[in-house]
RNA sequence: CGGGGCGUGGCGCAGUCCGGUAGCGCGCAUGGUUUGGGACCAUGAUGUCGGAGGUUCAAAUCCUCUCGCCCCGACCA
């Protein structure tokens, strides 16, 4: 490809709204640029790029056996119905009628239609294991969209659905994506932390999401090193005390005034202790009932697992209006120290603390002295704190540590809840009806784009990792007369000749502007013909990824390029 | 949704406090000199100053409303 005939934008200057590398990155090697809030236009060397990512996808889910569709981007309301998710959605899924009033949404997911048209299609055991999948544009209105591609409104996304007829099928299936997906990811140049996770909205039991370390990740990981345990935050387990915290014998109940006391900062000042000394009773309602958790005042309560302890589809902080009704004080002096009815969970560490200080459900008073097994009975017991940096593994007990990720891809158990709820049956080898058991895997392409960039870059620009890359070679002639253009030409025509992807610079701009570009924009090897070729027949060769830059004449080059292009790849 | 910030040629910004000819750098066009790390000279084009309304002889600048964008935070009693 003539340069000259191209359209590559590239920007000496940074965008000023974009903050993180790969955004500001992306922009200015004119691969992207912002259409809005959270949507991008893609240009044709973001293309290339985004090309060569869900080329690695298809093979890699071909390889595993997995088929290709197309859904429609809106997805009829009655399937959410059916399955449910039209109530439990929420404003993130973008929801339009047509002009006859029919509704639809722009889908975020595709569970539904791909359940819906399988529905039709499996009737069969043999049929099974159906591994269904589709690249394809997502919506989701998202509370904030941030960080150029790596939060958008619209993003692209390799969803796939399996179908199995049984538990041992799934395993099969999930293991399969499992090891699909720990290709593609490296193939893409991507170094990716696998972790357990909550499978959260989608409902389901195993799910292990691809990580991407980075600053800019919006998920927390918890990881050991010392048996390699890894998990997200809303998921993590860790270990709890062996017996009290503290070693004093327990005091009598007290009640203490404390006016206007209400927050743990607020009761660490006025007792001049630490958070840890407080258990924190916290009201609220799930699926419109309400239940009261109480965790150490030091610990946050981790919501997703609490939503799983109460198999709550919906859950929020009850309001100031029900935990007086609920409690008989105003909100900040609730505790476990009561008679109430609804149900309480205490997380696990709550029965080693000792002489706790907690409200006393009555307006400004909180006892203190307070002792699980003698002032409160603890029967509901579950994990319900967050793991921080420093805890124990609950594996091996090593201090776990903390890291920021990007979520590249996410594989989980879905379960029978598609396939009841929307009522697929195959008829199994006695001819009787049988539900099968749905996985379902998905893949963020842009936001892998994002990721690769973002691990991959220096000062000057993008790195491109080679099979990602939009180009392998980055051609550059530096002639000066009618001849000499003649004969970096004839270079070009050689290259592509070769079987090279050529990006030939071919413009009539001085030659910094051109290593500038070819930095900028990180094609992987980097060719310049310029005087030592017409003087000597030296063409110089240099790899993106460093080292020296070598010299080669025509009969050795594209051999040269050859091995620079292989050893990158082997290098990642 | 709460807090903060910003909207001025394609991009990055100054000018706004204190109203009075809309400016700088990059980019772009034409001609010339250059050509191995973002060259130089000359000439030139490009602006509803986010939008609407108001104040004023006069508004990018002051007032009111509105739209968009960016950053931080979002229920932890």
């Amino acid at each position: 490809m003539r340069m000259t005939r191209y359209i590559l934008p590239t920007m000496k200057e940074d965008p000023s709204d974009a903050v993180v590398v790969s955004h500001r990155l992306m922009t200015r090697a004119g691969l992207i640029r912002k259409e809005s809030a959270g949507m991008y236009v893609y240009l044709p060397l973001g293309v290339k790029v985004l090309l060569k990512i869900i080329g690695i996808i298809r093979e890699e889910m071909e390889r595993a056996g997995a088929l290709e569709f197309l859904m429609p981007e809106l997805t009829s309301a009655d399937l959410w119905k059916e399955s449910g998710r039209w109530n439990t959605m929420g404003p993130e899924m973008f929801r339009i009628k047509d002009r006859n009033g029919m509704e639809y949404s722009l889908a975020p997911t595709h569970e539904e239609a791909f359940t819906a048209v399988l529905r039709q299609i499996l009737s069969s055991y043999r049929d099974l294991p159906v591994n269904a999948y589709q690249i394809n544009t997502k919506f989701r209105d998202e509370v904030r969209p941030r960080y150029g591609v790596i939060r958008s409104k619209e993003f692209i996304m390799k969803d796939a659905y399996s179908f199995d007829l049984d538990e041992k099928g799934l395993e099969e299936s999930y293991q399969g994506m499992r090891t699909a997906y720990r290709r593609i990811f490296e193939r893409c140049g991507l170094e990716t932390i696998p972790v357990q996770a909550d499978t959260g909205s989608m409902g389901g039991s195993n799910s292990e999401e691809f990580m991407v370390a980075s600053d800019v990740g919006e998920e927390v990981l918890l990881l050991c090193d010392g048996c390699g345990y890894r998990a997200n935050r809303e998921k993590a387990a860790y270990g709890r005390g062996a017996g009290p915290r503290e070693k004093d014998a327990p005091e009598g109940l007290a009640s203490v005034d404390t006016p206007g006391v209400r927050t743990i900062d607020d009761l660490t000042a006025f007792f001049s202790c630490g958070a840890g000394r407080f258990l924190k009773s916290i009201i609220y309602m799930a699926d419109g009932k309400p239940a009261m958790a109480v965790v150490p005042g030091d610990r946050e309560i981790n919501e997703v697992k609490l939503k799983n302890i109460l198999g709550a589809v919906e859950l929020g902080l009850a309001t100031d209006e029900d935990i007086l009704k609920l409690t008989g004080a105003p909100t900040g002096f609730a505790g476990p120290v009561n008679d109430f009815k609804m149900r309480t969970i205490f997380d696990l560490s709550v029965k080693d603390t000792v002489n706790a200080i907690t409200g006393a459900n009555k307006k400004d008073l909180h006892y203190t002295g307070v002792n699980p097994g003698r002032d409160f009975i603890i029967k509901d017991e579950a994990d319900i704190t967050s793991a921080m940096e420093g805890d124990r593994c609950p594996s091996c007990s090593t201090p776990m540590y903390e890291r920021k990720g990007i979520e590249v891809g996410h594989i989980f158990k879905l379960g029978y809840k598609y396939t009841r709820s929307m009522g697929v049956t195959v008829l199994d080898r006695d001819g009787k009806e049988t539900v099968p058991i749905m996985g379902c895997y998905g893949i963020g392409v842009n936001r892998t784009m994002a990721a690769v960039v973002e691990q991959h870059n220096d000062a000057r620009g993008i790195i491109w990792p080679v099979e990602v890359a939009p180009f392998h070679i980055y051609f550059i002639g530096i002639a000066k007369t009618e001849a000499e253009t003649a004969a970096v030409d004839e270079i070009y025509g050689f290259l592509k000749e070769s079987g090279f992807d050529v990006l030939y610079d071919d413009r009539r701009v001085s030659p910094g502007v051109k290593f500038a570009d070819a930095d900028l924009t990180g094609i992987p090897v980097r060719v310049v013909a310029g005087k030592n070729y017409f003087a000597s027949g030296e063409i110089e060769v240099k790899s993106r990824m460093g080292g020296e830059p070598c010299t080669a004449k025509k009969e050795v080059l594209a051999e040269q390029i050859r091995a620079i292009l292989a050893a990158a790849k082997v290098k990642k």
